[in-house]
DNA sequence: CTCCCAAGTCAACAGTCGTTGACTTTTTCA
DNA sequence: TGAAAAAGTCAACGACTGTTGACTTGGGAG
C-alpha cells in the first residue's frame, strides 16, 4: 500500500483543519485536496464520500484532557484549557472550536457580531450598569446562549428533560453568580 | 404598489421562518420563493440577492423582552423566557434560536448530537459523580460553550480582551456554581 | 520479463445554487 | 382611455457542488 497510508492520513489531517475551523458546509472536497494536494476523486474512493471523510475526522478527537485529571483538579484544568489567548493554530485541534465552527456563516461574520453587540451586549450592558457592566452582560449571555446550546442543539437529555420552573430557578442562580460585580480585580 | 409589499412582507416572513431555523448555508432561495409561493427572481429583484433578504430579516429581530423590564426583575424575566419547554413555533421567533441555528449541521446532526454525549457530556458525568452528575456536568459544558462562543465567535471584546488569569479565575468560580449539588430539587 | 493489482489521475456527469435579462401582466396616474 | 411605471413570470446562464467511470502509472510476485 505504500504511498496510500500517507495519503489518506494526510487527507484526514488537511480536513480535520479546514472542517474544524471553517465548519462543513463551508468546505468544499476541493477545498481540501486542493489544500493536501491529491486528487479529488480520492475523497469518495477512501471515505465513501465528504461525510465519510468528515466522520474520519471526528474518530481523530482526542480525549479532552481535563477529564483525565482527578475530579477535584478537573474545574480547574478546565478552566486553564479555556483560558488561553486566541490561537488558531492551537485552536484547530479543540474539539470546543470545532463543535462551534458552523456558527457564523463566513460572509455573515461581521453583520452578526455587530448585531450581537448592539442588540444584546451592549444594552445589557447599559441596563445592568455598575462596575464591569460590559463583562457582566457577556457572561450572562454566555450562559443563556450556552444552556441554550446544550438543551436545544446538542440536546443533553440531562437539561432538556428539565421541568420549566427547574431550568428557571437554575438559570436563576447561575445568572446571579455572573452578575455578582467582583468578577474580577484585574482590568480588561 | 399594492400587492407588492405584502409580497415582500411575505417574503421576509417565510425567510425569517427558514433561516432562524434552519440557518443560512442550509435554505436555499428556492426553499424560500417555494415556501412563500413567489417566484425565486424577486428576491434577487427585492432585496439584491440572498444576502440582502436575510439582513432584511435581521431589521425585523424585536428587543429581547428581558431588557424591557427593570434591572433587578432583569435575571428573572430572562430566566423564565429560556425556561419555556421546547417549542418549535415560538422558538423561531427567538434571537437566540436564530444565532444558533447554524451550529448543526442538518446531515450530521444526530452524529455530533451523539458525539458530545459520548466524548464529553458522559465521562464528565462519571468523572465528577455524586448526585445529579449529568445535570451538572450539563451545566458545566455549558458555561465553557457559552464562554467560548461569546469569545471566538461573537467576539465581545469584554471577554474576548481578558488576561487568561482573569479569565482563568472567572471560569473557575462560575464553574463551581455550576457544579453545586444543590442545583435542583425536583427531579428530572 | 510478465502479469496484476493497487494507487492515483483525468474528464465529465448530473444536480443545485444565486442571479439575470427579456417578457407579460397589472396597477397607477394624467 | 391611454400611456407609463411597477409587479410579477419565465427560461436560462455560469459557477460550483459531490461523485463516478475509464484511464494511466508503479511496484511486487509468479
Amino acid at each position: 500500500m505504500g504511498k496510500s497510508v500517507s495519503t489518506k492520513e494526510k487527507l484526514i489531517h488537511t480536513a480535520r483543519d479546514l472542517f474544524w475551523t471553517r465548519g462543513y458546509s463551508n468546505v468544499s472536497v476541493r477545498d481540501i485536496t486542493g489544500a493536501a494536494g491529491v486528487d479529488a476523486a480520492l475523497v469518495s474512493r477512501y471515505f465513501g464520500g465528504k461525510q465519510g471523510l468528515f466522520e474520519a475526522t471526528l474518530a481523530e478527537i482526542p480525549t479532552w484532557e481535563p477529564l483525565m485529571a482527578a475530579p477535584e483538579d478537573l474545574l480547574q484544568k478546565a478552566a486553564e484549557s479555556f483560558a488561553h489567548p486566541f490561537d488558531p493554530e492551537r485552536d484547530a485541534a479543540n474539539v470546543f472550536t470545532m463543535l462551534l465552527a458552523n456558527v457564523i456563516d463566513p460572509e455573515m461574520g461581521d453583520m452578526i457580531r455587530g448585531m450581537v453587540q448592539q442588540k444584546l451586549a451592549d444594552p445589557l450592558a447599559e441596563k445592568l450598569g455598575g462596575a464591569q457592566a460590559q463583562e457582566r452582560a457577556a457572561l450572562l449571555l454566555a450562559i443563556l446562549f450556552g444552556v441554550s446550546l446544550m438543551r436545544k442543539n446538542f440536546q443533553l437529555e440531562a437539561l432538556a428533560d428539565k421541568t420549566p420552573e427547574a431550568l428557571c430557578t437554575l438559570l436563576t442562580r447561575l445568572g446571579q453568580t455572573a452578575l455578582e460585580p467582583e468578577n474580577a480585580d484585574s482590568r480588561s
